[in-house]
Parts: structure tokens; sequence; C-alpha cells
DNA sequence: GCCAACGTTGGC
DNA sequence: GCCAACGTTGGC
């Protein structure tokens, strides 16, 4: 199983709204990295769900149910996919981003590295010490 | 509000 | 194919 990281403006998409809607299908993704990190995502693989601009957290835990697909969002016959995620489980705590460059395990973290890349995988021990940090 | 990073576009 | 100009993202 792989694991990964999305990112959302919270004004524009919420872990709120996507409880709310207990799924949704991951679209809009107009960046080739990205959409190359979208096209490896296997059902079963869990996703941390990241808050950017005004709260700046990872806020949850969502899982892949649906491989990708073409974006419906996008032009036919685009190169651009979607996949369909549902909610997993939230944070015990968000975890700021604050506290993810001030951990030493999470240096090399996809989302600090390159920060504007909108799906970043993330290694298996990464994803663990998130989850500790949320707990801790 | 500013600016760094980075992707895209288009002239040459 | 190179690179300057420009637009967007997102942290600070």
């Amino acid at each position: 199983m792989n694991h990964w990281l999305v990112k959302s403006e919270p004004e524009a998409y919420s872990w709120a709204d996507f409880v709310r809607e207990a799924g949704t299908d991951w679209t809009g993704v107009r960046n080739y990295q990205a959409r190359n990190n979208l096209q490896a995502m296997q059902p079963g693989d869990l996703v941390l769900f990241y808050h950017s601009v005004s709260e700046k957290a990872v806020v949850g835990v969502a899982i892949v149910h649906a491989h990708h697909a073409p974006d419906a969002t996008a032009e036919p016959g685009s190169p651009w996919v979607a996949v369909h995620l549902r909610p997993h489980a939230p944070l015990a705590r968000p975890v700021p981003l604050a506290a993810l460059k001030a951990e030493p395990r999470l240096a090399r973290l996809g989302l600090i590295r390159q920060s504007r890349l909108s799906v970043t995988p993330v290694q298996p021990d990464e994803f663990d010490v998130v989850l500790a940090l949320s707990e801790g």
C-alpha cells in the first residue's frame, strides 16, 4: 500500500465538506507531476488531507476508493484524471505545517520540499510520524 | 500584501 | 531549443 498527501484550500473544499459528502472525485488537478501521482494511486491507499493557505495543517486521512478515471471537469480527450476518495478518519488533532517542519523525520516530506505540488507521495514512516504527531 | 518557487507561453 | 515574460500557488 502506498501513502499520499493532497492539498485543498478549506475555503474551496474542506475536510468538513468531504465528510458531509462522504467522499468526492478529486478533480481539478492540472499539473503533470500531480497527475502522475493520481495515476499511481490504488484502492486502499491512505491519503493525508492537508488544508493549505488559511489553516496550513493536516486534518484527516482519506482512503482511495477507486483508481484514476478521466477528470469529468476537464475537456474530453485531455490528459487529466481524478480518483475517488472517501473519508477514512479525522486526525485526533490537526498537525500544523510548523510542526511538520520542526520534525527532523519529515525533512524529506514532499509537502515541504515541493510546497506547490498538490498531490505528493508520502513514505510509510513519514505517514506514521504524522499520525503520531496528531496523537502526541 | 509581498515574494519565492515554479509551470507555461510565445518570440526568436 | 532557449529564455524572457507572465500567471499561479501558497507560505510568511
